[in-house]
DNA sequence: AGATTATTCAATAGATTGCTTGAATGGTCA
DNA sequence: TGACCATTCAAGCAATCTATTGAATAATCT
């Protein structure tokens, strides 16, 4: 090994490694990742969040200062409450790759997808063919996802009907239309109860594991 | 918030998200990112990568079990010595999308690549462009890493010139073609060496920060 | 077999992290 | 103004992480 290649990285250079592990420390953190998860979905006052995530509240509110620090979160004010949001995409993004590359590398994390969701609940199609079935207007897609969260990130050709207002809006359905949902991604049961429903009333349903983040990046990709 | 979406999550669900997290948390500390940065080059033994980082053996060795021990690494034996490689692409593309995260959340980062890479040595063609100029034979796209790396990690279209040769080599180039230099991605200097070597020589040369993984990751965008 | 070499193991000290508790802040509303 | 509410702050303890040290292992060579 040349001296060359070892003198390469000064202090500065450290700094900079530093700077990158902090913020993957900060993801580092079952109670911090369940709060990106919700937070992708849409915007959350702390209380909210600790509610959704069973943490106390003074430990909800380190946490997400934490994030916020890093510079993954933003915070606003609303009234008395302080609403978190993602500040950029790409915090999603890394979420999503995160949870990619964690399941490719654990197949402990492929046995838990598959117990949440029974594999005959899943569809055949992939993402992207279901997606043009729905563009063709050949099937229904469903978001579950509760209606604020559905609102705040919406995916284009899906009707939003939260999970609650399903066995109501099911009756609007054509029942010969294949009918795909999908909630907040692989890990939310969601999706797996409104197949399961679908199925009772004599539809033919499947779930998508995608989140909406996923669904809209095959709608851009697809654009250029 | 209703109560469905709290219980949404039992305990199996908490157990997804430690998982997800011990990999993150495998990736919190400088030590084990410079760690995957020379290993997403070419596979290293732990001494190749104790000379390169500066810590101790025993300390790079327990760093280079941990991240094996997640699934990021994996090992193999070769005579006295044992050389780890990173185990899927993924973990590159992570470490990759983890860094542009880095650079986007915290302007101190884009300091400090700025400071590193004088700005008036930067390509101000873009990546992708630069990559149909080489392939149309209209620019000359060198790679200055060690030469084990670039045979480990190549990228098609570039030459493979060691710094330390780059001054013979320079020698065949035409004068009149523009030369794009790139080497381990963002914060590697040489580079920036090789260019300013490059233009005292007559050149009309510029540096890429991009990756040879990105490199590729472009071409294959490409092809589909 | 015995020496050598590359790596790992085991034990340790200091620093950091995660969660809890109870008090403090700082907007908002009557 | 004072009561109220959502959130933050401060202090503390247990658990975990990092780098160091020196010994142990396991493959190779003479």
């Amino acid at each position: 090994m040349s001296k060359r290649t070892e003198n390469r990285s000064p202090h500065q250079i450290h700094e900079v490694y530093v700077k990158i592990g902090k913020i993957a420390q900060t993801l580092g953190s079952p109670a911090r990742l369940k709060i990106l998860q919700l937070l992708s979905q849409s915007p959350r006052s702390v209380e909210q969040i600790s509610e959704a995530t069973g943490e106390s509240i003074a430990n909800t509110s380190q946490h997400l200062q934490r994030l916020a620090r890093e510079g993954l979160l933003a915070a606003t004010r609303q009234g008395l409450m302080r609403i978190y949001r993602i500040k950029s995409p790409n915090v999603t993004a890394l979420w999503e790759n995160l949870q990619d590359l964690a399941q490719e590398l654990s197949q402990d994390l492929t046995a838990a997808e598959t117990e949440i969701t029974d594999a005959t609940l899943r569809s055949p199609l992939g993402a992207r063919e279901v997606m043009d079935n729905v563009r063709k207007n050949r099937a229904i897609l469903v978001d579950v996802r509760e209606s604020f969260e559905s609102a705040e990130t919406p995916v284009s050709g899906a009707r939003a009907i939260p999970f609650e207002s399903l066995k109501q809006e099911l009756k609007t359905f054509h029942k010969d239309k294949t009918v795909y949902v999908f909630c907040r991604g692989r890990y939310c049961e969601l999706a797996s109860q409104a197949v399961r429903l679908l199925r009772n009333a004599g539809f033919n349903a499947f779930r998508l594991r995608e989140s909406s983040f996923k669904l809209n990046q095959l709608a851009t990709d697809r654009e250029r």
